[in-house]
This record gives structure tokens, C-alpha cells and sequence, in this order.
RNA sequence: CGGGGCGUAGCGCAGCCUGGUAGCGCGUCUGCUUUGGGAGCAGAAGGCCCCCGGUUCGAGUCCGGGCGCCCCGACCA
């Protein structure tokens, strides 16, 4: 961690005390979550505080899931913390899975509990019961709930936002009369995630489904969508899991059918977490800091007036008008008026801080009737007055088209197909992200590749194999990427 | 969980080896001058040297134990 003071940044850049970007990965990132304040170390291990800037964020991607959460029929709903002991016990994955997680509190009011209480690591088991208490007929299906909660699961290892032991998430919980029902739901989610992580965050991912060894305990099946971050290693960033009957089963969720028989009902759960923001701090962010899509960004605009001279009143007034206006047009503009720090000072602060689209206005702004645009690290422009609202919302849309296309091409950039075992532990060896592997199913082969990639299988994509199983020879018949991962 | 590194002013660090008055840069505060890519001058404030214990006349410094953070690896929803 320690390093010159005010070393500059690779690009020659005057943002001081963030470390360049490719050579120091790690402590980039560390240092571009705590400059930035968007959070900050509690003084409980493994857990942070989310200051405001960075809750902003947070509150914005909440928003572009929930309204989509909503136009697919969704609904949320609350439920507690505090799970019983036994109720973990009813699911043989799922407890196994979760069990060294798990954070118990075994007593309260003075006092031993009679039965401990698991602090939630995710609510299946609970919602579970509940369901099984709700549902009674086929007319009370589907059931779908969404929960917006933090998590707690107790890791050895821990960063901000990507791993930490009390997170902020986001779980639904579906119930379905059918099979089929519950697999279209838990595919429609997966593609919500999709569709929020490329537009709303401009990440670019790789979607499809979970191979057994990494499925979601207590899941029939898991689907995943997959981002590459720069240093090569794959972000899980959204998962969404069909669980069957297992949890049904579990907590008796039975429902009469139309054809009057008694039915175990098919369940779906998937979830996002605030890890999405650690995964757009690592696919945008450079040398200069964090560079935010202008959806999620809590300012999308920052005016900066150029205070000097005569015109000093002038052009203040005029910026607070430009304030006016763009906030009634809908875009969330700041107005930096501070007279303590120099403009200069204002452009590199706002650039670490991630805003897409800088708007200036001096004195001979005000008398050509323009201001200066510049979207953060590009070239300025210039935009009348009167047409401001439209130049503004022009420029956000291309600079986050920009961002998605920058990072779509350095995803595509880098998955790389194997066509033997060598080729995918040179590959993952090198750090050049995704390798495409041709795969026979074989959880053995799986094993195998595993083993000597150093690498998991990350997501298994709908595609034909082209060609024979890495690892045996047989005929391929998935193709399945490979990626060190977070 | 294993190996390594680091905890000293808000931030970045020196001081520790060889025990004896707590230091530097940036930032902060006050005043004046400034303001189109991190402004200048003058003055000032700011410290449980991570915590607990030990050695010593005396510990930031030496010894033991904890806690936290970072890196590499292992493990993992």
C-alpha cells in the first residue's frame, strides 16, 4: 500500500494518490472506492460503510432493477432477519452449503435462546415457510416477491463491495404451478439482469447456465451472467436459480390442483448485490478514478462557472440558471460554486468522482451565449444556451454508449478459444479472461479441466460444441467458459 | 485458512536497527491576493505513535500476545 505522495498517475494525469490502474490493480481499486467516498472501512472486520455518494449509486441501480422488477410483475416484501436454527437443517444442499456462513446469535435479553437464530445469508428457507402458509390452491400461484435486504455471510476473505461479510442485495423469491413456469421465470430474471448490467451499467456479459459444480446450493439448476474485469478474472454479477421441488418439498409448499391432486409447487430464487458496483468501479474506472455510466451517476452534470473579473455575478447567475434548467429537464446537475478551490482543482475532482459530462461557463462563454461540454477524459466542445437541455442529453447518451462499446470490445477482446487442454492452461496462465472450452458433460472432465486450468467454469452458454471434450476426447457437447474468478 | 507486508496528525510517509523534547509533504483553519486543468504569500491549529501486557529510571523504538488492513495463494455463494 505504501507509495510516494503525489506520484502521478500513468496517464500524466493530476489525480494524486491513485495508483496506475494495470500496474496496481488491487490497490487502484481500494484507493478509488475510498477517494471517491463512496465507502469506507467499518471498524468491524470484513464490513464497510456506504457514504453517500457511493448509497447514490447504489439507490440508482436499485431503481433500474426494481422498476423492472415491477414490469414483470413483481411485488416486494419483507421479511426477517433472524431465521431458526432447524430451518437451514430441512434442505440437505443448502445447509451444507451454507452452514460455514452462517453467523448465529445464541443469545438475547440476558439470556441463553432456547433455539439460535441464524442471521439470514439468504432468505429461501424462510420464504419457504412462509409459502408453504400462503399457498393452498393453484389460483394462489404465482407468487412472486421480491426482497430488498442485506445478508450476512461470514468470509475469510473480504473486499469492498466485491466480498463483504454484511452485504446489500436484492432476492426474489417466486412460486409456480409448473415446471415450465418456473423455468421461464428464472430465465426472464436472468435476462433482467442482462438487460440491467448492459444498459443501465454498461457492463457487457456472458449469460447462460451455472455447470452442477457451481450451482446455487439446494438449485435444480443456476443461470449466471458473467463480467470480465480487467485483471482477467470473472464477476459473477447476477444469478438466478430454479430450485425445483427441493424447497417445496422441504417446507411442504403443496397446492390443489385443477385436477384436484395435491402438488408440490416449483420455486425460483436470483439475486443481485451491491457487488455490481464493485464491478462497475473495475470495468470503467482508469487512472484519473471512477468513471460512472450517466444512469447511475449522482450527478450526471457538474457545472463548473469560471468566477473571475467583472463578470463574476454575471456568470454565477447564469450557471444557476443552467442548473434550473437542466434539472427540469430531467438530468441530475450539480452546481460547483465553491470559491475555495480553483476550477482547475474542480475538473480533476469531478473526473476522480466518476461524473460523465462537465459543463463550463466563464466570461466569454456568457458573451457568445455558449458553454463548454466535456465528457469526462474526452475532448471539450461547445453548445449554445438556448439548446442546452438537448446538447447535454446528447452528450450523456454518447458518452455512455461510449462506455458500454469500450467495454464490450475489451470483453470480446478477450475470450479466447481452446482447442486443447494445453491451450486453456496457457490461456487462464496469461490472464486473458474467458477461454471458450468444448465440454462432453462429464463432471469428471469438468474435474479435470478444473484441476489443471487452476480456472472454474464460469458460465455454460447456448452453444453447439464444434469439436471433441478437451479433457477426453469424446464428442463436445456443450461449450462452457473458463475464467479465474472473484 | 497458509505465506508475506503494513498500522505514527485528515491523507501519504520518515523516525524504530543503536530506547532519552513527536517530524516532513499535502490537506485543514484565519487573513489578503487569486480563479478557463490540482493558485500565491503570511500566520495558526492538529498526536491514546492500533490495543493489552512485559523489560527499563525512561518505550513510537526492545520482547510477548491480540486486533485491523493490504498483497499472493487456498477455500467459497
Amino acid at each position: 500500500m505504501s507509495r510516494p505522495a503525489g506520484r502521478p498517475s500513468a496517464d500524466g494525469g493530476f489525480v494524486k494518490e491513485i495508483p496506475p490502474k494495470d500496474a496496481e490493480f488491487s490497490d487502484w481499486y481500494t484507493a478509488v472506492v475510498l477517494k471517491a467516498e463512496l465507502a469506507d472501512y467499518a471498524p468491524v472486520r470484513g464490513c464497510i460503510v456506504v457514504r453517500p455518494y457511493g448509497y447514490t449509486i447504489w439507490e440508482l441501480m436499485q431503481q433500474g432493477l426494481d422498476r423492472r422488477f415491477k414490469a414483470t410483475g413483481h411485488t416486494n416484501a419483507y421479511f426477517p432477519l433472524f431465521i431458526p436454527q432447524g430451518f437451514f437443517a430441512r434442505e440437505a444442499e443448502h445447509v451444507e452449503g451454507f452452514a460455514p456462513e452462517i453467523a448465529w446469535v445464541t443469545r438475547g435479553g440476558g439470556a441463553e435462546l432456547t433455539e439460535p437464530l441464524g442471521v439470514r445469508p439468504t432468505s429461501e428457507t424462510i420464504v419457504g415457510h412462509m409459502y408453504a402458509r400462503w399457498i393452498r390452491s393453484y389460483r394462489d400461484l404465482p407468487v412472486l416477491i421480491n426482497l430488498w435486504n442485506n445478508v450476512v455471510r461470514w468470509e475469510k476473505a473480504t473486499r469492498p463491495f466485491l466480498r463483504t461479510m454484511e452485504f446489500l442485495w436484492q432476492e426474489g423469491h417466486t412460486a409456480h404451478r409448473t415446471e415450465e413456469e418456473a423455468e421461464a421465470e428464472a430465465r426472464q430474471m436472468l435476462d433482467v439482469y442482462r438487460d440491467f448490467a448492459e444498459r443501465d451499467l454498461a457492463i457487457p456479459v456472458l449469460a447462460g447456465r451455472k455447470p452442477e459444480s457451481e450451482k446455487f446450493p439446494g438449485a435444480a439448476h443456476s443461470y449466471t451472467i458473467e463480467a470480465l474485469m480487467p485483471d482477467g478474472q470473472a464477476l459473477q454479477s447476477g444469478t438466478s436459480h430454479n430450485l425445483g421441488q427441493n424447497f417445496a418439498r422441504a417446507f411442504g409448499i403443496k397446492f390443489l390442483d385443477s385436477d384436484n391432486a395435491e402438488k408440490y409447487a416449483y420455486t425460483t430464487s436470483w439475486g443481485v448485490s451491491w457487488r455490481l458496483l464493485g464491478g462497475l468501479i473495475m470495468v470503467h474506472g482508469d487512472d484519473r478514478g471512477l468513471a460512472l455510466p450517466p444512469r447511475v451517476a449522482p450527478f450526471q452534470v457538474v457545472i463548473v462557472p469560471i468566477l473571475s473579473g467583472k463578470e463574476r455575478d454575471a456568470v454565477l447567475e447564469e450557471a444557476r440558471a443552467l442548473a434550473r434548467r437542466l434539472a427540469a429537464a430531467g438530468v441530475r446537475a450539480r452546481l460547483d460554486d465553491r470559491t475555495e478551490v480553483t476550477p482547475g482543482y474542480k475538473f480533476n475532482d469531478w473526473e476522480m468522482r466518476g461524473v460523465p459530462l462537465r459543463v463550463e461557463l466563464g466570461p466569454r462563454d456568457l458573451a457568445r451565449r455558449q458553454a463548454v461540454l466535456v465528457p469526462r477524459a474526452g475532448a471539450k466542445d461547445t453548445a449554445a444556451l438556448e439548446r442546452i437541455e438537448a446538447a447535454v442529453s446528447e452528450a450523456l447518451e454518447a458518452y455512455g454508449t461510449q462506455l458500454f462499446h469500450r467495454a464490450k470490445r475489451y470483453l470480446d477482446e478477450h475470450i479466447v478459444p481452446a482447442s486443447t487442454m494445453a491451450e486453456l492452461v496457457e490461456a487462464i496462465a496469461g490472464r486473458r479472461g474467458f477461454v471458450r472450452v468444448r465440454w462432453c458433460g462429464a463432471a469428471t472432465c469438468e474435474a479435470a479441466l478444473r484441476q489443471a486450468s487452476g480456472a472454474s467454469p464460469r458460465v455454460i452458454v447456448d452453444e453447439a460444441a464444434d469439436g471433441a471434450c478437451l479433457a477426453c476426447g469424446a464428442p463436445g457437447t456443450q461449450v462452457v467458459y473458463y475464467a479465474r474468478a472473484y
